[in-house]
DNA sequence: CTGTTAGCGCGTTCAT
DNA sequence: ATGAACGCGCTAACAG
């Protein structure tokens, strides 16, 4: 038996190639490519050796040869800021939603808030020559995002974006604000505290620009001793209590700028023996899944964090393909749960 | 002026390549892949040529190209099965710290707890010839893991694997149930109810035979009408107590075989008016970061899940590397916080 | 219907 | 020190 044409076949264990497979079932590469495309008619015979040979071999097409040379790279890159947080998770599973069976696969990068940072993420996502960018919030301007959009076509959420391969889904989060501070209002609240997300973040601006208006709309007194800074996250919720009981103005609500810091806020206020809501009410803002399970279940504005994700995503897979995002307008909704009630 | 030799310019906006920052620089592709990677000595005359080109161009190397022609993605594959839980964005917080600066991105995929679904996004992980896989828990038998680690090299949690390119890391789920149930046992409490996760689910077993042990070892009698089934999720944590109370077998503490059934639990247990831990103590396990903060906070067995990631990510580098992993044993720690109390 | 061949963008000998 | 040429694995004309 003499030595066959094989060449590096067990030296590296490397995967087999469409030749090798080619060879195995006595055809031409292209025959077989074709057949794993279906990109024409090929004889029965042929089709049946090539897919016995697949198997035998355990064949797998190296995607990244055909990405290269399809020029599709079939990722789309996702610029999260901080992958623990369920604020994002939640929005990612909508992306994944909407990825599942396209063929498409996501590659996720972390921008941490850091403007700097995100930027140096999308550039290596650009490098890796994704599809397509959905960037979850962040620091990076409508500005730079604009300017990404004249190298891969981009979405995002939190911006207004006007370009011809770019898509942006915004929140009205001063209605949101709004909504918050009403249902405090209506529920027979004068004196509201408010715990308020970044300064350098525009979401968290609007809704205190919400809650400003509410107020006022009310003729209720805007008190600034019930205002203190927050970042988003359990802690600054915990210490925003503790601030605002150092005060010492009087409140009997409170309106935190999202569900993560009224998680805090809750804790501190349990702490001080202090009962939510027969002394209290709390409201938050996002409606995490953890939301349904504080005790007692959190009353918050509904953000459609899923949906936005879902969204995005599939309108990013449209401007791929050239075709028009179909529009968008999530909707804040108020949710009442437990955490609330009539002042007496 | 004559036309010059280029062609495709404006036609696609493409990306520059090599071949054109060669030219603009007026010297061959060779040199500009010298210089990008500092493979060789260049005349600084060049180099500074290259380089204002590639300012000029806003050239950005081909990842795919590159990938194809080194064999390597710079990319590992990150089998998880539910992105929007914190057991899992833990862990891949865990990933992505150790993965930082090191070239490698994480392409994630979601298994959500079915074998064959799994199995499915493995081969597509694969195709596209990630370097490595880490594997994070989930319903694949260690002999599959084992075979995958035949093409590529793969790290896991939660199985026991032998194999020259694979590692797993391994927690003791039945010293953590023992840990729980005996913290209970120590507080005086005798009638102790147990949620069991799935079946199917190793980590899930071994709790409930360490609740087993704990209860045999300190000579209680094991009650199975204080069992009841959950699947690892909120509802099931609420479903479990009204299980048990209609069932009417008294019991003054309750172990959650993860704390997001605890979630549920605290929360059903509220709606009863049922209070913990005053007439019912509660303890979890995994300790997720939200445990930190449910009120009161909850008393729980630590898993340390970050650290997992980071490891396994690590160790994943070193074997692509050729070098050995590093052993790592993660401890289960009892972190006791405030939902359980001594029986008075 | 099928095979041959030319790239996709880059890294890397091999000469010079 | 530098350039020419080949090939990574695959798809897509272009002949037959």
């Amino acid at each position: 038996m003499k030595t066959s044409v094989r060449s590096r076949r067990d030296e590296k264990a490397s995967s087999p190639t469409v030749l090798e497979v080619a060879k195995v079932a006595g055809v031409s590469v292209s025959t077989v490519s074709r057949i794993l495309n279906g990109t024409a008619r090929v004889s029965e015979a042929k089709r049946q050796a090539v897919e016995d040979a697949i198997a035998a071999l355990d064949f797998e097409p190296n995607a990244l040869a055909q990405s290269l040379k399809r020029g599709r790279s079939m990722t789309v890159g996702v610029l999260t800021q901080d992958v623990s947080s369920s604020y994002f998770t939640e929005t990612l599973k909508g992306v994944e939603h909407a990825l599942t069976d396209t063929g498409y696969a996501p590659l996720i990068a972390s921008g941490h808030w850091n403007a700097e940072e995100e930027a140096h993420r999308v550039r290596l996502l650009i490098a890796r020559r994704v599809d397509g960018i959905i960037i979850l919030s962040g620091n990076l301007t409508s500005a730079q995002i604009t300017q990404y959009s004249g190298q891969v076509p981009v979405v995002a959420t939190g911006h207004r974006i006007e370009a011809p391969k770019a898509w942006a889904i915004e929140l009205d989060n001063e209605r949101g604000g709004v909504m918050a501070t009403r249902h405090l209002l209506d529920l027979g609240h004068r004196r509201i505290a408010h715990i308020r997300g970044p300064e350098e973040h525009a979401d968290a601006e609007q809704r205190f620009a919400g809650y400003r208006r509410a107020l006022e709309e009310a003729g209720v007194q805007y008190d600034e001793r019930l205002v203190v800074p927050g970042d988003f996250y359990e802690t600054s919720g915990v210490l925003g209590v503790a601030e605002l009981l150092a005060r010492g103005a009087p409140f009997t609500a409170i309106f935190a700028a999202n569900d993560q810091m009224a998680y805090g806020v809750r804790l501190a206020l349990s702490r001080q023996g202090i009962r939510v809501p027969d002394d209290i009410s709390l409201i938050g803002f996002d409606d995490l899944p953890g939301s349904l399970y504080t005790t007692p279940p959190l009353t918050t504005v509904r953000q459609p964090l899923f949906d936005m994700g879902r969204i995005a995503a599939g309108n990013l897979l449209r401007i791929i393909d050239g075709d028009p995002p179909e529009p968008f307008a999530p909707e804040v909704e108020l949710v009442v749960r437990e955490t609330t009630r009539r002042l007496r």
